[in-house]
DNA sequence: GGCTTATGAAACGGTACCGTATCATAGCGA
DNA sequence: TCGCTATGATACGGTACCGTTTCATAAGCC
């Protein structure tokens, strides 16, 4: 019994194909958009039949939902020993280049239209930049208190401040923000080092 | 010969079924978006025979297009007068209260998908958020010029920062900027004014 | 009032996608 | 080798929208 149900779990040919289908789901937001995103083009690009994709997800909208939250396993950068002007910088530099990224930035506006509409995706995005934002935001206090920045009026607000350019860019002008900028960003932001 | 020609567009039926076709378009993208953006619905909510639609935009493309170009032309606030600081918190002011206004930013994101998979979108995106930034560019060069802000690294970069927050906070998150926060937004980017 | 023309309604064939069902196949585990 | 089961292909009826055409109506113009 318990062993029939791990065995369908650990099924190798489910696995597989969970992965090509998300995959190919994450492709087709990109090119597509939400609105025109189909379960049979996901099928098509996945080489997959139609009713896989309907024996695992009940809904469009589940998939697509499934798909961004895997997407965005992507590990921040490590930051552990360094200041936090250093560790600001990595990490900022690290959105501004998978922003950049073609490929990974591609279904971003599919998500941004997506969570205007369903409210599993306005969660998942949520859930996502706060992330973001918080470890940001205690990183410029911490900086703040080891007197590596200017001190901000609100730190959450600079929070803001550093990654809105970088997303604004992305979506709003012909050209992405520019990760070698990252650190002319944080200074007009939080200032230079100490001696200034 | 061209009496007729002008009788033609002078006609007032024409003018009135265009302004509530295009005032039906841009509340269509902003509840369905552009990829569920279609004819039927929009000829719908306005009221209007589909065939009249076609008549007057070949494709669903350029009808788009029109909406968002009929849509700005929002005059901007007028800023005569104003020390550069007062002119930038009022520009960047009803910035923030256009962006979170549901109703004039509903279309954002359509705009958004839109101009990631049609060139005339791209354009007329580019040329919106470029006509915005410049006149931001400008004013904090003035005000830089005035001893009015602290001097940033680049006055392009400092436009982009200031814009940025506003349209991050409305398409990544689940609130949007609070106009009331223009003032802080400004001092952090640009500092306080001489006395500080 | 008479002519012109933009309009709304309706029907058209065509296409695309939905979500479901059937079935033969082949990969999997024991 | 032998059951089990996930799979891909295919077909299904249903729906929605496309873009075009036809036609009677009514609003505009002189």
């Amino acid at each position: 019994m318990s062993r029939a149900r791990a065995d369908r779990r650990a099924d190798p040919r489910i696995k597989r194909s969970r992965q090509l289908i998300l995959r190919a789901a994450l492709q087709e937001l990109g090119e597509a958009g939400y609105g025109a995103f189909t379960i049979e083009s996901v099928a098509a690009r996945a080489g997959v039949g139609k009713s896989t994709i309907y024996r695992h997800w009940r809904d469009k909208v589940v998939l697509i939902a499934d798909a961004f939250e895997v997407a965005h396993q992507h590990a921040a950068p490590p930051v552990a020993g360094l200041t936090a002007r250093q560790a600001l910088e990595r990490l900022l530099r690290h959105v501004a280049e998978v922003v950049t990224d073609p490929a990974f930035s591609a279904p971003i506006p599919a998500l941004i239209e997506g969570a205007e509409r369903d409210p599993q995706l306005r969660e998942f995005r949520h859930r996502y930049s706060e992330l973001r934002r918080q470890t940001l935001t205690s990183l410029i206090s911490q900086g703040v208190a080891d007197g590596e920045f200017r001190a901000p009026a609100d730190p959450e607000l600079a929070a803001q401040v550093l990654l809105g350019p970088i997303f604004y860019q992305r979506l709003l002008t012909s050209e992405p923000f520019d990760p070698d900028r990252t650190g002319a960003l944080i200074t007009m932001v939080l200032g230079n080092s100490p001696d200034q």
